[in-house]
DNA sequence: GCCCTTTGTGTAAACGATTACATATTTAAC
DNA sequence: GTTAAATATGTAATCGTTTACACAAAGGGC
C-alpha cells in the first residue's frame, strides 16, 4: 500500500506540505499543490483511515448495536441511521450482540477506538445496567430507556399508539378485544400492553387477562395465539396485536379457520410495516416511522459527540399514527398508494 | 481514556509486559501477570483496537457495500454475514453506496484502513468495472460477477430456480404465462428473465414480449404491471414474478379486481421470504436462502483475507428450491409451519 | 566455576497519519 | 533599504499499540 511517505518522496517534498494539500489546510503553493494532486493521483494513493484517526481521535464512525431483528423493521432502522450518517460524514459500524447486559458490555468495549459513539437498540428491559459503563463514550439507547436520567435516549410512542387503536376498535363497539402481547421482558411490548389496558378501561370495559395472550413478535406466534382465541367461549371479537407481524400470522389463522375479517373478528396490528396494505383485507395498524427513529437515533448521537459527551441528556419519542384499513371494518378501504422509488409514501 | 502506558505506570512494568499479558504473548511471571490483571481490571482499561490495528495491519473488520434495499432481503443476508463475522471475530462496517462504479469506488476508498476486505452486492450490470480497484484488498461480489475471472463472486441460481418455476407453471397447463421483470439493469433481474424464458422455449411455447412486463421489485410495481396485464385481451393465466415483492403487490391487484388466484390466474413469486406463506392464498416461490447467501460470501471474503488475496478466484452459486403453496394450484397446500425463535424454519 | 539455555523484563522502533513549531522565502509597507 | 507580515515548506513529536532486540537473572549440565 502506497503511504504518505511515498508520495512525498516522489513529490520531492514532506510529508507535511502532502497532508497539507490531501487535507485543504495551511497555506500550499499552486504549483505544489497540482504536482502534489497529480502525483498522488497516479501513485492511488488513498489516506489510511485507522492512522489518521489514531491522531486526530476522531473515527468518523458510528456503532450501532443490535438485537436479533427480523424483518423490515431491522433494514428500515438501518436504513435512517446510514442516511444520516453519511450525510454528516459518519460510517456505521453494526453488529448484533445479545440484549443482555454482559452482551452489550463486551461488545462496546470491542468498540473501543473505533467508534465515536453507539446506538444500543435493547429492547430488553434490564439492559438498563448499562449506567456503568467503563467509557465516556456518547451512548443513544434505542427502543428502551434508562432508569435514571443518565443516557439519552430515543423510543417510540408505544403507548399512545396502542391506546388509539384501541380505543377505536372500542368506538366501533368491540367490548371482548384480545391482544397478542409480545415478550414480557420487551419495553415496546410492555408499553403496548398498557396502552391497551388503559384504553379498554377508559372504555369502561375492564381488561381480562384470560384475552392477554403471550407472544413473541413473529407470525408463528400470533398465528398459534390466534388459534388459541378461536377457541375460546365466548370469543373475542377483535385482536389487537402487538405487532403487525403476529397480525399477519393471526390474519392467516383466521382465513384457515374460515373466521371473516372484520366481520366476526376485526384484527389490527402495530408498526405498519409495508406489506399492511397488501393484506387480505388490509390491515389496520399503528404507524412508526421506522426511518425515522433511525435517523433521529443518530441525530441525538452526533449531538452527544459534537458536544463532547457534556451535555444535558435527552428523552425523546418519535410519534406515531394511526392508520385504520378494512381489517377493523367501520371504515371506507384505502387503497394502496404507489410506493415512491426511495421507499417513501408518497401519501399516507 | 487510560491507555496502556497509564496501566503500566500504575503498574510499575513497561509498557511491554502489559501488552504481553493482554495479548497473551511471551512470557510474563505468574506473580506480575496477576497484577497487570488486576489494575487493568480495577482502571478499566480497554485495547484501542485503531491503534493496534495500524501495527498489526489488521483491523478485523468487513466492509459491507450494499444498494439501496428493501424488506427481509436486506436484514437476512446481514444476519447471515455477521453471524460469520462473529464466529471468526470479525465486525461489520455497513454502508449503503449508489451501484455505480463511482459510488462503489468512493466508498472503498473511504474504507481503507478500516476493514480487512469488502463484499460489494451490486446487483448492477455495470460495476463489474471494479476490476480496476485501486487496492489489493480482497472483495467478493455478491449477487453479481465480473466479467473477467479476478474477482470472487457469490450469486443465486436464479436462471435455474426461475426455469424451474416456470416449468412448472408449464407443466400445470398454461400457454400464457406472464412475467414482472426486475430493472433490466439487474444481474438478478436478468438472469431469472433467462430461466423464464428457457422454460418456455423447453415446454415449446414462444416467448411474447408482450407478457414480459417491467418492474421495480416493489410491490407498488407489481400492483400496477398486475393491472396492466388484466387489461390484456386475451389475459395471461399465470404471473410468474422476478420477486415475492411484486407478486405480493399483484396479489392484491387481482384480489381488489375481483380475479381468483389461483382459479383464474396462478401467481408465483421468487426469493420466499417469510412472509410468502402467510399470503392469501399462501404464495408459490422459489427459496433462496437468503441468510446463506451472506455467510458464504463472508466465508469466501475470510479465505481470500487468510490467503492475502492471494488464491484462485472462485465463482460460488447458492442453490434455491421450489416451493409449491396454493398460489399457483395443482397442489395441496402447505400449512404454515412454525417458525423456531432463531428464525429459521422448522421444516420446508 | 563456566557456559548455555530458558525465563522475565525493558527499550525503542515501527505503523501512517496530523500538526505545533521552526525556518526560509516572498511580499508589503514605509 | 530595512523591517514586518504573510506565505511556503520542513522537522519532529505525537496518537496507542506491538514486537524485535537487548539484557539480566536464574537454572542446569559438566
Amino acid at each position: 500500500m502506497v503511504t504518505i511517505k511515498d508520495v512525498a518522496r516522489a513529490a520531492k517534498v514532506s510529508v507535511a506540505t502532502v497532508s497539507r494539500v490531501i487535507n485543504g489546510s495551511g497555506p500550499v503553493k499552486e504549483e505544489t499543490r497540482r504536482l502534489i494532486r497529480e502525483v498522488a493521483g497516479k501513485m492511488r494513493y488513498v489516506p489510511h483511515s485507522g492512522a489518521r484517526s489514531l491522531i486526530t481521535s476522531k473515527t468518523e464512525t458510528l456503532g450501532v448495536l443490535l438485537p436479533d431483528l427480523y424483518g423490515e423493521f431491522f433494514s428500515e432502522v438501518i436504513r435512517g441511521m446510514d442516511d444520516t450518517a453519511q450525510k454528516n460524514g459518519f460510517h456505521l459500524l453494526i453488529s448484533r450482540a445479545y440484549a443482555d447486559r454482559h452482551g452489550i458490555e463486551t461488545a462496546i468495549k470491542a468498540m473501543r477506538g473505533r467508534v465515536d459513539g453507539v446506538v444500543v437498540m435493547s429492547p430488553d428491559l434490564d439492559s438498563d445496567s448499562l449506567l456503568n459503563l467503563p467509557s465516556t463514550i456518547p451512548v443513544v439507547l434505542l427502543c428502551s430507556v434508562s432508569r435514571g436520567n443518565e443516557i439519552d435516549s430515543l423510543t417510540i410512542q408505544n403507548c399512545r399508539g396502542a391506546r388509539e387503536m384501541v380505543t377505536h376498535l372500542v368506538s366501533l363497539g368491540h367490548k371482548r378485544i384480545a391482544i397478542l402481547k409480545g415478550s414480557p421482558r420487551n419495553y415496546d411490548a410492555a408499553e403496548r400492553l398498557r396502552g391497551y389496558r388503559m384504553a379498554l378501561r377508559e372504555g369502561g370495559i375492564t381488561p381480562d387477562v384470560g384475552l392477554e395472550r403471550e407472544g413473541d413478535f413473529t407470525e408463528a406466534g400470533g398465528y398459534n395465539a390466534a388459534l388459541a382465541l378461536l377457541a375460546m367461549n365466548p370469543r373475542p371479537t377483535a385482536i389487537f396485536a402487538a405487532n403487525d407481524s403476529m397480525a399477519i400470522g393471526a390474519l392467516s389463522a383466521l382465513r384457515e379457520s374460515g373466521v371473516q375479517v372484520p366481520d366476526e373478528m376485526a384484527v389490527a396490528g402495530f408498526d405498519d410495516i409495508p406489506l399492511a396494505r397488501y393484506m387480505d383485507p388490509p390491515l389496520s395498524s399503528v404507524h412508526v416511522p421506522i426511518c425515522e427513529l433511525g435517523a433521529r437515533a443518530v441525530g441525538l448521537l452526533l449531538h452527544g459527540i459534537t458536544h463532547k459527551n457534556d451535555h444535558p441528556r435527552r428523552r425523546e419519542r418519535v410519534s406515531t399514527k394511526l392508520v385504520i384499513r378494512k381489517s377493523t371494518g367501520g371504515q371506507p378501504a384505502e387503497r394502496p398508494p404507489p410506493r415512491t422509488l426511495n421507499g417513501e409514501m408518497a401519501s399516507v
